[in-house]
DNA sequence: TATTAATAGTTAATATATTAACTAAAGCCA
DNA sequence: TGGCTTTAGTTAATATATTAACTATTAATA
């Protein structure tokens, strides 16, 4: 019986609770000119400063295709910068400029206000059971 | 101290959960040539068999403007045809051809594998109480 | 060391997603 | 009825996602 109806089914309750709140941050960095991945990159960089790219697509799971594009874009924006290992040639280094720097401050307070939103409608333990049940899904086998 | 690492926030297990899972779906809509979103598509219309674009739109999740060129693409490739209701002439009716509706018979039985191996990585409560929490998730207010 | 295998980044082709704007057709209501 | 609002579908512009294929390096190993 494992099928049920299309709209109860795993991957569209996924999808329909990103659609329900991502909406939320997409308002807010598009405020600041950037989309949604390009936040997701700078979440990164904020905190790491400096870090190849490689590493960049593993955290933000954004694959290298669509991620050349991304950087691309945002390094036009005056956000990043790309730059050459010095122990690996194959790696790029991506950084922060002053410019993607300076949005940490602006953007953290805002996009944290909809987290406490999230959470006060939800309660502490059911976000924290829910965090907990789709870290076991994320680690079944890939394909 | 609503905001966790990046890595452990709603949205990127959400996506992660959606990385984990949806790969092993996809890889048998390729088998037959269509792509996940037009699959979403199929499985509405082999409930329904007819229905208006405005309730696909609602039930796929995809919006309209996505929704048209999928509609196209399903169309030049004879799976679905797009009529005019008879009632309201703004609403586009879409039906299953004949080769979209074999595609039922094909493609189900494998999508209940994945189904089956999901539901034994993670027992069946887990899977309930996952799609739980999702669906109160998805009940916070829009926007 | 010469090969072979694996990794990092990219390009190309195609399919979707997102936002704004626009047309046509209903629905509402003074 | 005439005007206002809403709904359904579409187009356009831009950004991403997905898969396959390719280059340059580096690692691994016979």
């Amino acid at each position: 019986m494992a099928i049920k109806e299309l709209s109860h089914s795993l991957p569209m309750m996924l999808y329909k609770a990103l659609d329900t709140i991502m909406p939320k941050f997409r308002i807010i960095f598009k405020e600041f000119g950037i989309t949604e991945p390009q936040a997701r990159i700078l979440r990164i960089l904020w905190q790491y400063k400096t870090i190849a790219l490689n590493e960049v697509s593993a955290l933000s799971l954004i694959t290298p295709p669509s991620l050349v594009g991304v950087v691309d874009r945002m390094e036009l924006n005056g956000l990043v910068e790309r730059s050459n290992s010095s122990t690996d040639r194959r790696k790029t280094i991506l950084k922060l400029t002053e410019k993607g720097e300076k949005l940490e401050s602006k953007i953290l307070p805002k996009v944290e206000r909809v987290y406490e939103k999230i959470e006060s409608s939800l309660t502490k333990k059911d976000l924290d059971e829910t965090l907990h049940l789709l870290n076991k899904i994320s680690l079944i086998d890939k394909v």
